[in-house]
DNA sequence: TTAATATTGTTAAAAAAATAACATAACCTA
DNA sequence: TAGGTTATGTTATTTTTTTAACAATATTAA
């Protein structure tokens, strides 16, 4: 596989998302245009750096004026490709399963959740959010009759691969996964980890490095090194 | 405020939490040691990486046999301060802050959650995963009473910034944000945003240049500048 | 005991990313 | 219409990050 050649640098794909968050709320403001200084003040990041950032993609800019705030996010819109339509099934329906057939994410992204399915049969045909929860045995079935484009995978951890495999065995070419195990992905199937944890991973390590500032300790860890 | 002398760079920050997944994962294999190459192999990073990374906290290797699986991954904890003990509370009962609620990634990383609040009295009183909720008018009370170091965030967004607000009032120090609005907070206040369709967003792109690169368009999206 | 092998920690080089600077152009006011 | 202002898009510079290379050292095998 390797990188295409006009492959998006994955820093610029990691403010994309961030971008497009903010452009949505700006719709709501009354405001027509929005500057690269404005955009600085909201994303964090500095006005140069979301210039250069767009410039990549094309001239959206009015000089003296801004970014029209419409325009930029349609075409923001563009570049994600939440212009076209794609099937999404989530794969394990716990608490985390459930939630995700409630979030309002999809449809301004251009997914459509259209199934859940689980093994548990006291989940079997329960209904959520209008998605009747189906048996995981169906899965190859309906991976058949149905062209899915993501599976998002909230299943534990321990079926993780297996479940994996049968996805990729049925033809599902991007994985959205929440489990947090390693799981192991022919070469042309887009993964994605989501760490849910993440944000309080940082967070716990904010604050430890603040603690650690206060203290005036500056401890080296080093073990291990005969 | 701006960066303390010794900030451990963001983007090492970025890999930690990736480094503690998998050594968490490999402490259940029957390995003693892992290489940077094997860990290249399990994060996609390159071992030269690795290397760097890990010697930016201090020495933990032995040569020519690795890193010590168990000692390295209690050296991770301490560096993301796991080890110290964290209150967290979750403002918002809906599907996704029950959904957190039962999330079982707190305990290993040294979080407790303690509470559960919400507005809807339909709610006030259910107990979830053990945890009672409460009504948010409860809050600053609660706070008064009980020293919180964390709190999540999954009320509607346009309840977002009034809680931010009262949570800020309240001595909070950090915020484990899911609302896709944009939070005003004061510079000393860790915020940290998860975006939860962050990885949606991602694979859309990225089956969006695949697309591209097999039609061979080559699109420039200008518009807007006259 | 010696030679071959493995793998670190670190230095040097290369590549990528961010910032700063600014020429350019559109807008606004008088 | 002229002069001042604003904010883009882009170029040049600086900084950060990554990769590559390798010396050092522990281990293993002969």
């Amino acid at each position: 596989m390797g990188k295409e050649l006009n492959a998006i640098p994955d820093i610029i794909i990691s403010r994309l998302p961030v971008y497009y968050q903010h452009l949505k709320n700006l719709q709501s403001s009354s405001k027509e245009y929005v500057s690269s200084e404005e955009l600085a003040d909201l994303t964090g990041f500095s006005s140069s750096l979301i210039r250069k950032d767009l410039s990549y993609f094309g001239t959206f800019g009015r000089k003296s004026y801004g970014y029209d705030i419409y325009c930029l996010f349609q075409q923001i819109n563009i570049i994600m490709g939440f212009n076209y339509k794609k099937k999404l099934i989530i794969i394990g329906a716990g608490h985390l399963g459930q939630a995700l057939a409630y979030n309002k994410g999809y449809n301004e992204r251009g997914y459509q959740l259209i199934s859940i399915f689980d093994k548990n049969p006291k989940l079997i045909d329960l209904v959520i959010n209008d998605i009747e929860i189906q048996s995981v045995s169906n899965l190859e079935r309906f991976l058949e009759n149905n062209k899915v484009d993501v599976a998002a995978l909230t299943v534990p951890g321990a079926a993780a691969q297996k479940i994996t495999d049968r996805l990729v065995a049925a033809g599902i070419k991007a994985i959205w996964d929440f489990t947090e195990v390693p799981l192991k992905v022919p070469e042309d199937i887009f993964l994605e980890e989501q760490l849910i944890n993440e944000g309080l991973c940082k967070l716990s390590l904010k604050m430890n490095q603040k603690r650690l500032n206060q203290d005036g300790t500056t401890e080296d860890l080093s073990c291990g090194q005969k």
